[in-house]
Formats: structure tokens, sequence, C-alpha cells
DNA sequence: CTGTTAGCGCGTTCAT
DNA sequence: ATGAACGCGCTAACAG
């Protein structure tokens, strides 16, 4: 099978090479009847232009980079579906790295030491293949400034930021204010927060949205009513215990993630508590998990489809040198289902 | 910022432009002075070799096209991860595309004609852009023989197959056997099963495990101890329930997803019984929420990261034209969990 | 307006 | 160690 071109077409049509490379790309005007002749050759060799050829040309790969810290991370797929939507409508294509962040490095991603050489190298290669842009995807929120360097190729962050650099990410706050007005609009007024590690941002970002809502709502504020967890399913488990032996109990906790949730579920189920009778419960990050439970757990899902669109389009855009930097920050959507009710006190 | 090329370096290195590329790829030997003053000019600017041009010349890419039907549903991410991870050490790239499948036609993707066109553009657009090779990751297991064409490009399927072509599949009758053979070492001889839809590949492989087994173990093989489901929560639970509602109802179910294994429960819990108790439950997929369910769900564990591995492996070789082709069937792993126990009887 | 010739992009590699 | 052809498609310049 011999490998055909634009000079094998020109042949057998009896044109010229420009003339093909006219038809197919409707640069110039070519004869109907020839047109038509060197489209049917095309046709019967099946031909495709070598777009490696004409990227060298062109200096245009139409091909961006994505850098997924992982992809094996719930986020992640979400994102890269919709870089996929946003790229697809524009005839962009995606080279995709995997950095196997978890695998890796476990949860000690705080130290980039560890892959800072891994990722930078990433970056290189996909440099050398003449990528137009590249989006960066972190399994964690967190501040990547000097990470990897892009020698002024335009790259725009998600689920993760650098100083001086395009990212985009969810609003926190806003997830966890609006979590405490559902729960005031059920009748709550004494609830609880368990939140993530503290040196996390999105911690800081929700608690500041639990504790604005608090206020505005003028709900009181008991210190004691404050967790702090580590992410994980046992330590939801046990904070959640921690709360329901308090003298006074919450009626209703804001979890910071799906895992503690459960844990919290599984505490209130071993007391004897009957959620959401007892306890309302509202998670945040809408795995997977959550809707399987029982109850189901109402909880904060994040916009990760819509992070996605808007990294490839923000990044895009600097491309296209459009100068238009609309980056929007999309809101968490609250998802109802099964660990909310009324407080017990307002059923009395 | 110029632009810098090799044509660049040789002029500030002042030797030409074929010592450099000498130089760069070690290809021949260089004068090590001569060697050393390039290499500080190459490392001064920052020099990095434009792949796309050395792809025209070499007709090599070090890329593969990986075409993922839906990069959101489960199976699917850490089947890249396991491509990736193979990929990786042989300096292969991938250029990924999203299907988006799942979003597009929903379940009816027994219908191809809904998205051949979609597809074949896919690997028409890969070809364009000179990968080596593809894979194709399907989200459900079935023919798909003639939904795209190549044009003799190698090509590996995974999670799917078509006729002719080479595909990576993991091992599901033997899955179903081990998990009856499991089911018997713990004392139990009445074992239904409840299926996915009739009209799938894996359905009928685990039937067939599931058969086998009972006559190996010469175990009774009772039809009404037989449901098929439609892998959705609610057939597990419907089918449980008429499991459980006959009159010497079965002591363990295998069902063939974690899905209906989860509707399952919450069959068995609603008519008080308790699971692993009164009656025993394996599932399949090792779906994430399979282990946050109380009890946790004993289920098959679906090899996916090996089949990510060896479907790269695979098509590596036939890109090196090495021609062993050792495509094995990984088998699944039995994750022991929490709804499994002895059956009732035993303990009487 | 339609078609052709020839040089270019950026590294590689053979012949000198 | 070097000059120059080459890979494949694009496009400026030119011709009819």
């Amino acid at each position: 099978m011999e490998k055909i071109g634009i000079k094998e077409i020109a042949l057998r049509a009896n044109v010229s090479t420009a003339t093909v490379s006219y038809v197919l790309n409707g640069t110039r005007n070519v004869r109907p009847k020839t047109k038509e002749r060197v489209l049917k050759v095309i046709e019967e060799l099946n031909y495709r232009p070598n777009d490696i050829a004409k990227s060298l040309k062109s200096k245009r790969t139409n091909t961006i980079g994505v850098i997924a810290e992982d992809v094996t991370v719930f986020n992640v797929p979400e994102i890269i579906d919709g870089i996929n939507e946003y790229a697809e409508k524009n005839d962009m294509h995606i080279l995709l790295t995997n950095l196997r962040l978890q695998k890796r490095v476990g949860y000690d991603y705080a130290n980039t030491d560890h892959y800072q050489k891994h990722a930078q190298d990433a970056v290189s290669n996909l440099l050398s293949k003449q990528v137009e842009g590249i989006i960066y995807i972190g399994i964690h929120p967190r501040d990547l400034t000097g990470l990897i360097n892009t020698y002024n190729k335009p790259i725009v962050y998600t689920y993760c930021y650098a100083q001086n650099e395009c990212s985009i990410q969810y609003n926190d706050e806003q997830a966890s204010y609006d979590a405490i007005e559902y729960l005031v609009s059920k009748g709550h007024s004494r609830i609880a927060i368990i939140s993530g590690l503290m040196d996390s941002i999105p911690s800081r970002l929700r608690f500041n949205g639990y504790y604005k809502a608090l206020t505005e709502f003028q709900l009181p504020f008991d210190p004691q009513f404050i967790k702090v967890g580590d992410w994980g399913l046992n330590s939801g488990y046990h904070l959640a215990a921690e709360l329901l032996k308090l003298q006074e109990p919450p009626t209703a906790i804001l979890i910071m993630n799906d895992l503690m949730a459960a844990g919290a579920l599984r505490a209130a189920s071993e007391q004897g508590m009957v959620v959401p009778t007892d306890l309302s419960i509202v998670g945040f990050d809408n795995r997977e998990f959550s809707a399987y439970l029982s109850p189901g757990i109402t909880t904060m899902d994040l916009p990760l489809h819509d992070m996605g669109i808007l990294a490839m389009k923000a990044l895009y855009n600097r491309i296209s040198g459009t100068n238009e930097k609309t980056e929007e920050t999309p809101l968490c959507k609250l998802i109802e289902r099964e660990s909310v009710a009324g407080p017990r006190a307002a059923l009395k």
C-alpha cells in the first residue's frame, strides 16, 4: 500500500499540487470541472491531508495540552468532559498527560518537590509537540505558583491556581452560604460544621460562607459546633459522634465533603438517631456514592463540567488573542436528597 | 521574543545545523569540545526541538489516539490510567478523543447508527494527525464490528470488541465462577443470580460461569433462582424482593453489578432481613459506592487498570512490528467486604 | 480568473 | 564536520 500525498493526487488528476491544495482548502477559485476531477481522485484514494506537514508550515496545531494531576480522582473526568465539549466545537484537539499523582505521591501533594520535575517534564514535552496552550487540572484546590514554567505559552489552571495566571474555580464561599441558607429555610438554627483540614483553601472559603450566613441570619455562633476533620470518612464519623454527644447537640451539620458525611451518617445511626428526622446533614461534592446511601445525602454539587468548559474557553480566548477575559467562577448547586428535614423541635 | 530553531543554535555555536542535530540525538560522534559548545548554547536559549518538524521527516509521531466512548463513565478513567502507565514508559503520547456517548445517546448505544459517523470522524481526525495507532475504550462490552475503519492503522479495542481485531477484555466467566466458588466455600448451596440484560455479552458469560460452578459443585439448579434485571438499581430491588418471597429463598445472591446489588440491599432491609446474616450478596464492578454502603458490598473488582496496560502493550507491539501477540485476558478479583457470611442454616 | 512553478517550515541524514 | 536534499502541504509570484 503506497502512501499517498498531495502530489499523488495532483498526478492522477492531471493538475498541480497547488490546485489540489486550493480545492482542499477553498483558498482560491478553481474551475468546477477541475475541482470535481480532483475531488473524485481524493475520494477514490481516500486521501487525507497530513496535519503534521500542515502544522509545520502554518505553525498551528489546533492542539492543546491537558495535564491532569490524576485522571482517576473523582473531579477530573467531568472537567475533561467539559474541556472536550468546548474544544470539539472549536476543532481543537487534546494531548492528554496524566501525572498519576495520587499513585505517585499519595496525599503528599503539598510538597511539590516530589513531582515538580515530573510536572515540568510534562510541560516540556507538550511544548515540543507545539501545543498552543495548556490546561492544568488539579486534584485538590491549592496554590501551584512556581510549579511549572510554560515559557509564555498560555496556561489555564482549574481546580487549583497559580499567582498571576488564569484559573477557573468554583465559588466555595457561596456554596456553603447557600447550604446554610437552605438549612435555615428548613427551620434549623443550631447548625454545626465539620470542616476539612484547615490548611486547605476550600476549607477556609467554606468556613467563611458558613460564618457569613450565621451572621446574616443571626444564628447563635457556638465554637463547639466547629469541628475540623481530615476529609476522611473516619474523621466524619468521630466528629459527628462528638457533636451528637453535646449537651445541646446541633439539629443540622454542614459537612465539607461527602466522605465525611458518610461517616457522620454511620455515627448517627450507631447512636440510634435517624437522619433526617433527628439530624439533618448536608455534604459537599456530590460524589456518586452519596446518592446510594440510605438516606441519600443532600449535597452541594461541584460545577465540574462548567469548569472544564470555562477553562477551555479562557484558554481559547488567550490563544486567539481575543481579549475578552470573562473568567466566571461558576456556582455549586444543591442536590436535594433525603438527609435534610426540619429540626425535631419544629415538629413538636 | 524570537522563535529559535536549530539553525539559530548552529549560528551561535559556529557549527552547521547537522552537527547540532547530531549532538541533540547522539546520532553520530561529535568532538567533545564542539559538543560542549553546542550544548551550552542550547541551554542558554532554552532550545527545544520542534517535534512537528521531526515527525514530518521521521514519519513517527510517538503518539497514539485514544477514543473513549465517554470519559465520565466509571470504567474509563482507570483504563486510561493504565494506558498512560505503559505509554509513559515507552515515551508515547496520547491524543484523547471523548465521544461523550452517554450524554449524546444515553443508553441507546446498541443502535450504532446514532454515532457511527461521529466515531468515524474521530478516527479520521486522529489519522490526519498521524497517530501510530488507536485504542478504543467502550462503555459497555459489545461487538462494534464495522463501526469504524482505521485504514490499516493498528487498533486495539478494550471493554468492547470487534471481529478480526485485537481486543482486551477481562474474564467474565471466570469471575462469576470464582464468586460462586467463594460462596460455596462459605457454606452456601442455595445461590440465586440476578443477571443484567440478556442481550449483553457479560451477562451471558457471567451466567456461564454461574452455571458451570453450579454443575461442578453439584449444587441444585433452580430456575426460580434466575432473575434477569436491566442493570438498574430498581430492578435489583424488585428482583431481590421476588427471590426473598420464594417458599425456599436462596441464602446468597450473585448480582451482576453493584447498582443492582445496592437495590437488593435495600429490598432485604425492607423485608427485615439482615445482610449478611440472613442473606449474602456478591456484586460486580467494585464501584466506589459499594464500599460505603452498610454493609459494604463484597464484589468482583474489574481489572480496568490492567486492561489499559495490556491494551497499550498490545498496540505498542503492533506498532513496533513485534510479533509477540501475547494478549492476556486479565482476571477479576474478589473484594471481600461485609455482605457475605455463612448461610443461616449453617449457624443453626 | 484559473492553473503552474518553486520556495518555505524545521530537523534529519547522506554524500562529500 | 558540513552542505544540501528531503518530508508534505501551503502559498507567493507568475503565466496564460
